[in-house]
DNA sequence: AATACAGTTGAACGAGTGTTCAACTGTTTT
DNA sequence: AAAACAGTTGAACACTCGTTCAACTGTATT
C-alpha cells in the first residue's frame, strides 16, 4: 500500500485550481486586511461612519498614517468616502464587506477553540 | 446641520471594537493568506492531499520555497501533515478552513462584480 | 485677508517577508 | 553500506510595506 509521489507528472485528481486572476483579487483582498491598522479602522468603520480625525484619535494613529491606510482600502472598494465641509467621512462600502469582516471573526474565533483543543 | 467632527472626545456611538487579541488572531489569519504562493498552496490543497513535492511542481514552486510556507501554514493551525515514509502528505486543518477559504473566493467574486459595475 | 483646521501626498526610514542557496536529516532502494 | 530521494532548516538577499515627517491643498472661521 505504498502512495505514490511519481514526481514525474502533476497529481491526477486535481482539477479546478483557481486561476491567476482569482488568485491575483484574494491576495489583494486578504492583503488588505493583514496589517493590524487597516483591521483596525475596518472594524471601527463596521461599527459607525467616521471622519479621519476621529478615526486617528480613536485608534492611537497620526491622521497622515490613517490617511495613507485609508487610501488603500479605498483603492480596493472597500471603503467609501463622503466629504462635508472640511471633513471627510469614511464607511465600508458596501453591505458585501460588512458581512465578509463579520463572518470572518465568527469563523476564526471558531477556528481559534479547534487549535486550543488539540494543544490540550 | 453640520456634522461635527468634536475632535476633543471620541465618537460617542462606538462600542464593542474588537479586542487586541482578536485584532492579532484576524492579523495573522488573513496574513497567512496574503501571499501568492501560500494562496496558491491552500487553494491546491483545498482540491487534494499532495505531498511537498507535487505541491512544488504543480505551483511552480522549488521544494524549500513550499516547505517554508508549510511551516508557516502549520504554525497557524491552518493545514496538518501526515507522514508515509519518505514523504509527507499535507492537507487543510479541518472542515473550517475549507469553508471559509471557499466562502472567501465566492464573496469576492460578488464583491468585484459591485466594483465593476460602480465603474461603468 | 489671515489664521486655523481636516485631510492628502511624497520621500525616507526601518521592520518584516518570501525566495534562493547550500547544507543537512531521515527514509528507501540497490 | 552506499546512493538516491523527500523534505527541512538557517543564512543571505532583495523586496515590500507601514509609519513618520514635512510640505501641501482646500475649507471654515475670525
Amino acid at each position: 500500500m505504498k502512495e505514490v509521489c511519481n514526481c514525474d507528472h502533476l497529481p491526477s485528481g486535481v482539477t479546478g485550481l483557481a486561476s491567476e486572476e482569482m488568485l491575483e483579487n484574494l491576495e489583494k483582498f486578504y492583503s488588505a486586511f493583514s496589517a493590524r491598522s487597516r483591521l483596525a479602522i475596518i472594524d471601527a468603520l463596521d461599527k459607525a461612519e467616521m471622519c479621519v480625525c476621529e478615526l486617528g484619535r480613536l485608534l492611537n494613529m497620526t491622521k497622515s498614517a490613517v490617511s495613507h491606510q485609508l487610501r488603500i482600502l479605498k483603492e480596493l472598494g472597500l471603503i467609501k468616502a463622503r466629504k462635508s465641509g472640511k471633513e471627510v467621512f469614511y464607511s465600508l462600502a458596501d453591505e458585501h464587506v460588512k458581512m465578509l469582516f463579520e463572518i470572518s471573526i465568527e469563523h476564526i474565533n471558531e477556528l481559534e477553540r479547534e487549535v486550543c483543543k488539540k494543544n490540550i
